[in-house]
DNA sequence: CACGGAAATTGACGCTTTGTCACCGGTCTG
DNA sequence: CAGACCGGTGACAAAGCGTCAATTTCCGTG
């Protein structure tokens, strides 16, 4: 039996040519595809589109995406890789709800701000059409806020209720809300989260608890 | 000058033969998009799936829809067409907010319980994937939220809170609860319903209020 | 009833996009 | 330095797109 050989991690710069051109040749492909969306809108892109916006040969994309989809899907990753630790942070140090929640819309507000153009222009599409993608990234990063809801109802921190429907009222009032605030003259986060913060911190107060923990739903 | 001839309206059961089929060839073509949208998903359908499913030529498709966009849109305006008045007849007959916020969600979810093969299969995408689209009628449909939530708060029934993150917050959470509702076994209305309304219930008191009503954003 | 023309349907056509694969040049290993 | 092999290349077949000249269907009129 051959034995396994584990890959010896080089120094950054070290690098093969050949490992080097890959990590670029996707850099490459994935910037490209950042400014075709937000030109044209996800739904009028295509593949070629990409292709075009790149030196590269039709068959290289291939080597690295399958379609769009799964560009964009790598793009919309990126962006739910950087906030989700921070957004889970925030909540793991909170001591009381209003930080839980306070620390949760603030730190997604500025980021969505931050990061405006993918937000925005990924959204664009042709006329007055939107879409709206959740990648196993972003799925995850919901399962992951829930689990931490969880977790503060186990610590008493919040009142046992549907840790789901709570989970998704507040990622439908952060996405809705974040969508409104950037289309204001001026942009402010901080007015945005106080909204968002004083509904929840208002409303967790009187919603219907439950005699055991919600089963997981799928 | 010749002078214009109002088209005769003529009783239902008289129709020409033309205007018949006219009527007959759209809603085949409407009925061929549902059944394909719902099998391979709003973003793997071509046009041509949907012409495949259909006794008619290519060349007929385009006389009624441009795309499938055009098609896709027509199905949901169909829905936002059947439930728009009736959110709003339940908003302007309200005699307190309660009755105005509870009325909105129990009415909501009950439709789209009761048109869960639109409201699902249309969402669902390749793999994990999934879009959500906002056509006209339905960004209309939004308007008319905020709008009546202005006249709920001109009439002193609400405090004079943001109407348009207001309405964004309903929105958010009245889609997402919505989707995480028919996930579940047994689907329950009453439980949804009365889940949000207890949040806005008790959220919308802490909300911070403005001096002077905020002007549309866009 | 029959005829002329308007209106709508048809499907073949030219063009674009898609995804693949045989080829080949540069890169790595021994 | 030689040989293996990895991965980039672009031509290609298959499929989708939107159009339009030809054709059929329908309607109003004499």
């Amino acid at each position: 039996m051959p034995e396994y050989i584990e890959p010896i991690p080089r120094p950054e710069a070290m690098l093969g040519k050949r490992e080097q051109t890959k990590i670029q040749n996707r850099e490459t492909i994935l910037e490209a595809a950042r400014r075709v969306f937000a030109e044209l809108g996800y739904g009028a892109t295509t593949v070629r589109d990409i292709i075009r916006a790149t030196p590269l040969a039709s068959g290289t994309f291939y080597n690295y995406f399958k379609s769009k989809e799964e560009v964009f899907q790598a793009i919309q990753d990126e962006s739910a890789l950087r906030i989700r630790p921070r957004l889970h942070e925030e909540r793991v140090k909170a001591q009381s709800v209003e930080e839980f929640i306070s620390g949760t819309f603030r730190t997604f507000f500025e980021f969505v701000a931050s990061d405006e153009f993918n937000f925005r222009a990924i959204r664009r599409n042709t006329d007055t059409l939107r879409v709206r993608m959740d990648t196993p990234e972003i799925i995850a990063g919901f399962q992951e806020l829930r689990e931490d809801l969880e977790s503060a109802i186990a610590r008493g921190m919040l009142p046992p209720v549907d840790a789901d429907y709570l989970m998704a009222a507040l990622v439908g009032v952060a996405f809705e809300v974040a969508e409104r605030m950037l289309r204001r003259e001026v942009v402010d986060t901080d007015a945005a989260a106080a909204f968002a913060t004083a509904l929840f911190m208002g409303g967790i107060r009187g919603l219907p608890q439950l005699a055991e923990p919600k089963p997981p739903a799928s």
